[in-house]
DNA sequence: CGCATCCTTGAAGATGCTCAATTTCCGTGG
DNA sequence: CCACGGAAATTGAGCATCTTCAAGGATGCG
């Protein structure tokens, strides 16, 4: 039972088991028995990636499966009546996209490659069935979808009450933080989605967010060159950013004024 | 068996039993067996209601329960560490609060009665243990939580590209959309939050706000006095707002540029 | 009846947007 | 390999929306 041979199998098959992914501590698997996770495998199917800019799923589909980035980027985006877009969300390895489409069955927004990425699916009729049967796996899935309600909630928060420099230094550190978590560098990343993106994303005008980066970099906050981002003051660019991100840690100094 | 002398007992304890609660089609029993919701009820607590200004829990409490509106109102909110709060979300009866909780065992936000509220309480780890018994409950709890990332995506998309005639105009379709549901009158309700809430929610100035119901007034779409409401020409005001606010309608016509 | 809170209205000022020109980058084809 | 063309990013100047500061009016509760 040598893993070597399984993992030879696993990429002629462009498959890694969840077992074997360096992600399932992140992923739908945590928490989950060994045994268990075989019969998470089971009902998943990897399919094969999605070059840039291809969509995984338009909005208006039909809604059968959600989706874990294995590897690359998406962004998910709204489009409204006059054809404008509005950005959602950028999903990094480990994270599910689709969630959204639970309540009605059709998927409210569209999902696109930003680069070449893989994708494991995982049929949603049979995620809810096997989740009856292990409580692992409906808790993570419960738990997966909290956090999704508490990532928006901080954009909103973002997107209420920051001004673009906070903006724009909130979004590198929630880069920063995921690709800790995933064992990328926090600290040198490249940035997947182009200017206007992010801009989008985060409410701004292409140029404003163009300027402010500009501005950090010549305070010395960061070194920022197309794509490239190197983040030089984490302490600085953390006071900037207004609030600190690493989620419970401020959650505890609860002062209210009823 | 007469459902009379239910009801009598009901009142007495200031229960109603979900099966003859109103709002058993928006709230957590939707699409369950009778027999089932019996098994519901058997979790549930019914607590004494909150006053006005009182709190529901507060931010950095452990979780162990979360919440459905039974009459009345709530916000919920997050404190800044400067103290400044970010309302996140109001909610009305049919609606679940505290589910951004159960990702970390911990209230990221404060929930408080903008008006006298009663709540039913639902202890977290039993109601965890019985949809993995009632697969009908498992679908609903997951369906109203996809349901609250749908609409922090619609806020998110108003706080981004929205001015503040549109935010405000979609903001009073979505509580006109939520108390037609509800049974309540679509066009003339009571706002029982402040102004200053409705601009902090909607990321403006509570002078904006004062000025914009000032300016929609005039234009004939609304008659706003203080606290209440009529809304006068739904259609204009759906176009105010920019995009309609009818949940799947529009996302029918999905088109992309891919 | 009076005080406190909430709301309204006005004027000045700032942040970020739009329009426009230029530069840099990257992929494509010669 | 280099040149070219288009897309993406940068930078500047003027302008609009919304905010802030300030004062005045209405409402409700003691």
């Amino acid at each position: 039972m040598s893993s070597e041979t399984k993992t030879v199998v696993s990429l002629k098959r462009i498959k890694v088991a969840c077992g074997d992914c360096s992600l399932n501590t992140l992923c739908l698997p945590l928490g989950m028995a060994s045994d268990d996770l075989g019969r998470l495998d089971a009902i998943i199917e990897r399919k094969r990636p999605l070059a840039r800019a291809e969509h995984l799923y338009h909005c208006g589909e039909r809604f059968d499966a959600i989706y874990a980035v294995r590897s690359g980027s998406l962004k998910t985006y709204a489009t409204s009546e006059h054809g404008e877009e509005q950005i959602l969300g950028f999903h990094l390895p480990g994270e599910l996209v689709g969630l959204d489409a639970i309540a009605d069955g059709v998927h409210p927004l569209s999902a696109q490659a930003l680069e070449t990425t893989s994708v494991c699916e995982i049929p949603f009729d049979k995620l809810e069935s096997l989740s009856v049967q292990l409580p692992s796996l409906q808790r993570q899935l419960l738990r997966l979808m909290s956090h999704e309600i508490q990532d928006d909630q901080k954009t909103m928060t973002a997107l209420a009450q920051k001004s673009a420099e906070e903006r724009l230094a909130a979004f590198l550190i929630s880069l920063s933080t995921r690709f800790r978590q995933r064992g990328f560098s926090p600290t040198r990343f490249n940035l997947s989605m182009s200017r206007g993106d992010i801009a989008n994303y985060l409410g701004l005008a292409l140029e404003t967010v163009s300027r402010v980066f500009t501005r950090l970099h010549n305070d010395g906050l960061l070194r920022v060159e197309r794509k490239s981002v190197e983040l030089l003051d984490q302490d600085r660019l953390y006071a900037y950013a207004g609030t600190p991100c690493t989620t419970a840690s401020q959650l505890q100094n609860s002062r209210h004024s009823s």
